[in-house]
DNA sequence: AATTTACCTTGACCCAGATCAAACCGGAAA
DNA sequence: TTTCCGGTTTGATCTGGGTCAAGGTAAATT
């Protein structure tokens, strides 16, 4: 496959599957109407670094399909995932010309673009894709602290249950099912990615899915195929404390 | 001292120690008048509770002196503090009804409180509030995903000297002076506090500051006053890639 | 069919930080 | 001035997860 094929693809806003997720979710048609005069669409392959943490960054965007990942690397090449980019997140900061971290494709990916410059006048001049934005960026602060929680206090057992919660949840909710009783899905990231996130190393995360499986908390069919038998024992395992949310 | 001594200060906006950095900072005098209009102030005392996560939240609100944590426990008492909210730093969500976390006065505490209705309203017509708030919540995430990091990767001595790096930079800036070479100040927090950021027990970072200071990275007078000979020598045990920032 | 390559698993051992326990320190109360 | 008492230090010991090392498995390449 050549190297460089991004395959440009066009879709209307009206019929793109983020529509009412994503950063433009709030947009009337006039403001929806100035987006896309500035979207462009990117796509990478599975692998693929979409930017280096320092690099200047002269757009903003919206993962469309596929996910992404953000991470941190130290001099000695310790490295943290600070964030999973789902269909609908948004990549970039508007008023910072440089990326803060790598963003990395995970599985092939489709990015909805837009100019920085443009992106940010129409952020001033129009109110709704600020509002968006604010929102979103209050829910990933959110769940930048859950995970602080996770890497800070949980035991690698509760670790992994936690990604496995999130990941059949995210993927449920893709397949419009609820999160109850049996429930299977495919991992998107390798040992040492979920390691990278976990705060963990790849043995440990090998460990800990094997002891898993020994339990019957999970089950495996190759190595990526997850099949959650009873999704609150795996809530239990995760000794998630996720009362909050039902109160109003 | 009479337990709900809450000495009500009242002050313009004009001299308020934190008007160019708060969520007001952006206003015209038109807004900061409607927002004059909807505030009121309230004190804690040191060790007080604000609220309690899950508890119903009537207000959003701003630091304006001392220091209050932001924590989360779970079931079996496991604590990980989640944010230090400064002067000038933000408490509350916008259209969230109630507290996500456990908010608590760490030293006396001044408040800048906004009932939320008329605040939400407030954001609803006039966009300045919104921007600063837009703005705070993205360095807030990227402070997040720094300690994610520190949590995840780094060794304890690296944390504590992380923490201390971080306290003598904001005080560096709250008396204007450079962090380089020589500064002191006084630890806001407990030992035990210092656990519950960094991830770790009290006992570790007991033993970690005795440790830095044997090495002569800091020199201690009390068991509160820390004086740091050599900033720089302390951000290498931080071992902080904070070379970001600089590049625009 | 054989080889390479990228992932993944499992075992043996080790160590940073947790746990358990005792003592210390300095200010406030009695 | 002694007694508390919350906060802190330090020691002894334990252990969860890291490190090092050896295979295993399956898809891709030769």
């Amino acid at each position: 496959m050549p190297m460089q094929d991004m395959h440009i693809v066009h879709h209307e806003c009206g019929d793109c599957p983020i529509r009412h997720r994503a950063v433009c979710a709030r947009c009337d048609s006039d403001e929806l109407t100035r987006l896309e005069q500035i979207k462009y669409y990117r796509s990478y392959q599975a692998g693929q670094t979409v930017i280096w943490s320092g690099d200047r960054m002269d757009f903003v965007a919206s993962v469309v399909t596929g996910i992404a990942t953000l991470t941190q690397t130290m001099e000695d090449g310790r490295r943290q995932m600070v964030g999973l980019l789902l269909p609908s997140d948004f990549v970039g900061r508007p008023g910072r010309a440089t990326a803060a971290y790598d963003v990395t494709a995970t599985t092939d990916l489709v990015m909805c673009c837009f100019r920085k410059k443009p992106f940010e006048d129409l952020m001033q001049t129009t109110p709704h894709v600020g509002q968006r934005l604010l929102e979103m960026t209050l829910d990933e602060l959110d769940a930048a602290r859950e995970w602080m929680l996770l890497l800070g206090r949980k035991t690698a057992r509760e670790k992994i249950a936690s990604l496995l919660g999130i990941i059949a949840r995210r993927d449920a909710t893709l397949k419009l099912k609820a999160p109850k009783g049996a429930l299977s899905f495919d991992l998107p990231l390798t040992r040492e990615e979920m390691a990278d996130y976990l705060g963990l190393t790849l043995e440990t995360v090998s460990r800990q899915i094997s002891a898993l499986k020994r339990d019957g908390v999970i089950a495996l069919e190759g190595k990526r195929h997850v099949t959650i038998p009873d999704f609150d024992r795996l809530m239990e395992e995760a000794a998630d404390d996720s009362d909050g949310g039902f109160l109003d």
